[in-house]
DNA sequence: CCAGTTTGGTGACCAAGTCACTGAACCTGG
DNA sequence: CCAGGTTCAGTGACTTGGTCACCAAACTGG
């Protein structure tokens, strides 16, 4: 597959490696991951720093209730930091990642990752990049749920999941953990969007209609 | 004073450091910064990397409509790793600082801070615990603003902060920021919990009489 | 001691989450 | 191909929490 040759040059951070990591990157294999694969759960002792060459995987948190809020995804080129925490210190990790699609990764195992770490500015700054990233989007969501009304989470979810107009393939249950919301109330606010003839419905996927009535609705920020 | 010689040996993570770098942060001169000076602000461009030496730094985020959340503290021995990523990323940080009391702190330029990166394995220890220290933070103020009820959150936030059972110094409006709440609801849950004699009340503080019942209101979790 | 500022209290209202269902659409295996 | 299970969506009633617009009490600095 030609990604899992060049999925450093596709990938903002890793781009910037030195071409000394990235030989003994390329060395490493890739393993696939069939969908739906839980990659680690709340407590996993972490196995190593891993990267997504292609393929998505949901990073989610699970209240008791069952509810469930997307903290990040992890796209190709990105890297799960958080097991790398636990690699240097020894902490475990909260949030179930699961693997949304078909997957290829590599993973870099700790002595390795030790050793770059140790040698290679370049692969620091990739580290510090993806950690930042990570950092970045938690607290984004935390603004987006603490400040935010749902219907302009919705809006920005939607208009996000459709950057090119393609129906969104979401159930009203998945968009919900998407903004952490309920099925219920993202149910309710679809049905009024459909009212309005801003989205139109059907089971597992939402259209956007009429885009840029989304958009004014969050231009109030 | 005595701290800024042995703080070192007071943070968990710092302990670790070896004596090179060790000797290399006690040169470093520590700066006095008064009660409620905003150490930064978004968008600020990161200056290096601050350690607190003593005292207590509140991070926050502010809503629109002018609500503000704390995203986390940082206390002696922690470190502003948020500034890191734009050290070495470039990226600016969202999320304001604030001396929460007069404070001791020395600022690591970046160009020591990526020469003790590049040569010391227990400052990059360091630096990633902290790292990790704060996504755990801020992921587990998201579960708790997600997933948890306000009477649960002020339980615990007036738990955490009379761990000893002195008043907790902290006007309504102060509390409803840690808990990420409004000061309206979080006068309304406190005159709940006084007439059940939990707690007694005062203008700026608040003391736990009841703290078995508080803890029992927090164990269906 | 008085004026202005902080802090706290309250009612009315609206937004959102929860509970307990119902029904509709879909898959699947005999 | 259709019967029964399963997943997905819709809905009403209720509770919790956030917002708005106030007012009152407590502090603080001249």
């Amino acid at each position: 597959m030609q990604q899992e040759q060049d999925w450093i040059a596709h990938s903002p951070y890793a781009r910037l490696l030195d071409e000394r990591v990235r030989a003994r990157l390329l060395t490493l294999k890739p393993v696939l991951v069939p969908q739906g694969t839980i990659l680690f759960r709340p407590g996993d002792e972490p196995g190593g720093f891993v990267l997504v060459l292609s393929g998505r995987v949901g990073v989610f948190l699970t209240g008791k209730s069952g509810r469930e809020i997307l903290l990040y995804s992890v796209e190709p080129g990105d890297s799960f930091v958080q097991t790398t925490v636990g690699l240097i210190g020894g902490r475990t990790y909260s949030g179930e990642a699961v693997a949304e699609s078909d997957l290829v990764a590599v993973m870099i195992p700790p002595a390795l990752f030790v050793e770059l770490m140790a040698q290679s500015e370049s692969f620091r700054s990739f580290v510090f990049n993806a950690f930042g990233e990570r950092l970045g989007d938690v607290t984004r969501l935390l603004e987006m749920v603490a400040f935010v009304t749902v219907d302009q989470r919705l809006a920005n979810a939607l208009i996000e999941r459709s950057r090119t107009g393609e129906k969104v393939e979401l159930t009203h249950g998945e968009l919900a953990a998407v903004i952490g919301s309920s099925r219920e109330v993202v149910s309710r606010k679809l049905e009024k969007l459909k009212q309005n003839n801003i989205v139109r419905l059907e089971r597992g996927a939402v259209e956007i209609v009429d885009r840029a009535a989304l958009l004014r609705s969050l231009e109030h920020y």
